[in-house]
DNA sequence: GGATAATATATACATATGTAATTTGAAATG
DNA sequence: CATTTCAAATTACATATGTATATATTATCC
């Protein structure tokens, strides 16, 4: 397909979705009138919907919020909170809220403002979805090392981001290593664009084995023991924190490539995006450490940190 | 219903529609897991539809412009344009192009600025759909007087405006009147606000027995008869112009409180909403006075616009 | 120019959605 | 306490949507 079918097609798209979601027109009639068979109506607005060409907004209002909500904010003193309703089925809890995240940061978001993402696959998930969901041009800066394979997906034909990757590794291979490269010129200076961020995306990590810093073999299972007997209860930007939110200092965090928590801690706007049995520990640690203004989280994780002690 | 039964309604409807339009789930299956009966998932996504808890967007890739859209801002040396489908079957082109330009500012809006609108129905219909659209709290400055009936529904329980209107008519007795009244205090006070807003809401109005300025019985008949003599094709915030954009100096005009058009001229995205074949003739001339940056009609509108001349 | 993909259409069918009429049930009223 | 009232559930049905398959119609490639 080239170019200008392609632009035909994208143009059909939206117009279709116009007239199916705002004018609630059938797909018969919409087919009809365009002169095109239902099945390409129905074909076409899968597309779009799958595109970001439509988008679905669920607003709360927030002077009406759920006693859920008020709990949580009261019990870790939170600037705001995304609760949304738990998949029963779908084991996709990190897609649904990574939906839910750019849902809430693109009503939110400045023109022409930079966000601040951390490792991991909601922030990952987050940014897709922002990609297609936000018009104006937002430049994005990682808050770590390692990411270079976290690009949202850049086929996605409404995409007008800019990305700032610290080109490093999340892992040096030793301290002085790791020291060497944060004093690279390239990386202070995607250190110092994150203080100028207006907002901050970051995933919680549990200690369970399907972690993703697992997964991509970045730490071992022994790693992982190691850090359990140390009190790990989880991570932030893959510094591991014990239960009360305390960072845990160990030989692998002083050769981490990533974003130091009291700086977290400063920025405006930090976004924690987590959900899971899994992540309880964590997310309640990372609560008590202070370091989130709010949290996207679903109903069943939001009830069990309620729930907590 | 008191207000406990509508928060949990409220909430209720939050989450069906997400479960719908997120997630994808039949009607069956949500009312089965929510624990009610189909009948009410199909009344609750109704009325979250109406209320503005869910909405769909559709967006347009902005740089891959219909030919229309980019001959249309060549035409007409614009900022910016946005074209929907038109309705072959709907006579609501107002209700269309209204949905539109809601869907077109909500995306543009900073937070907490102010948006200045003018006289008309399509504009107070914008004002209705933006009032359940934004979530940051924007402030809605009128640019004219006699608007005072124009508020968007304040049931709609998510409304968080701030409005501020000329408190006088549209029209006033005699000249004198007219200049006393400009001279009040309070409507000085709006119009300094009006230079301050970062986005202008106006219509564009016919010559056609059906203006919304004849149906509110501020003009008769006759001086529409008369104006027409003199050359009018259409108004702008009740401002009478010929076919090239410039102001028709009546006594009439004289009596006006509404904002001069030099004025509207000088204002930062200033954005036409209109559409329908009685309004060709004075949508030309508007654009033709250089009055709007941006354009919000409806695709057979444009396409007769291009065809002028 | 004929074979080969790649898309769109046509058709038929299963499922989902929306509407209308009736029944149930629980709160409000006298 | 019986009665009214209203919202929700139930039921049945018409319509709309989605899927699967076969067929037609283009492009594409050698």
């Amino acid at each position: 397909m080239d170019r200008a079918e392609k632009e035909f097609e994208e143009n059909l798209m939206a117009k279709i979705a116009w007239y199916y979601y705002l004018e609630n027109m059938t797909q018969q009639s919409i087919a009809d009138l365009l002169g095109i068979s239902r099945m390409r109506v129905i074909k076409l607005l899968d597309k779009a919907r799958e595109s970001g060409i439509v988008q679905f907004q669920i607003r709360a209002n927030p002077s009406k919020r759920i006693e859920l909500e008020q709990a949580l904010i009261q019990k870790y003193n939170l600037k705001d909170i995304y609760i949304v309703p738990t998949n029963p089925n779908s084991e996709e809890v990190n897609e649904t809220i990574a939906k839910a995240a750019a849902m809430y940061i693109s009503n939110r978001i400045p023109d022409n403002c930079f966000v601040n993402f951390g490792y991991g696959d909601t922030p990952s998930r987050t940014l897709n979805h922002l990609a297609t969901n936000v018009d104006s041009t937002v430049s994005y800066v990682s808050l770590t090392g390692g990411v270079r394979y976290y690009l949202p997906n850049t086929q996605s034909n409404i995409f007008n981001a800019k990305l700032y990757l610290m080109p490093s590794p999340l892992l040096a291979s030793s301290q002085e290593m790791a020291e060497a490269m944060k004093n690279e010129a390239s990386i202070q200076e995607i250190s110092s664009m994150i203080k100028l961020a207006s907002m901050t995306i970051v995933g919680i990590g549990s200690m369970s084995e399907d972690a993703t810093i697992i997964k991509s073999s970045i730490l071992t299972q022994n790693d992982f023991i190691l850090l359990r007997m140390q009190g790990a209860v989880g991570d932030l930007l893959s510094h591991f924190i014990d239960k009360d939110g305390n960072i845990i200092d160990t030989e692998i965090d002083s050769r981490l490539i990533s974003t130091p928590l009291p700086l977290l801690r400063e920025l405006n706007n930090v976004i924690g995006v987590a959900a899971g049995d899994s992540k309880i520990l964590a997310i309640n640690a990372t609560l008590k450490g202070k370091y989130l203004d709010i949290l996207i989280t679903d109903e069943s994780t939001a009830q069990k940190l309620l729930d907590l002690e």
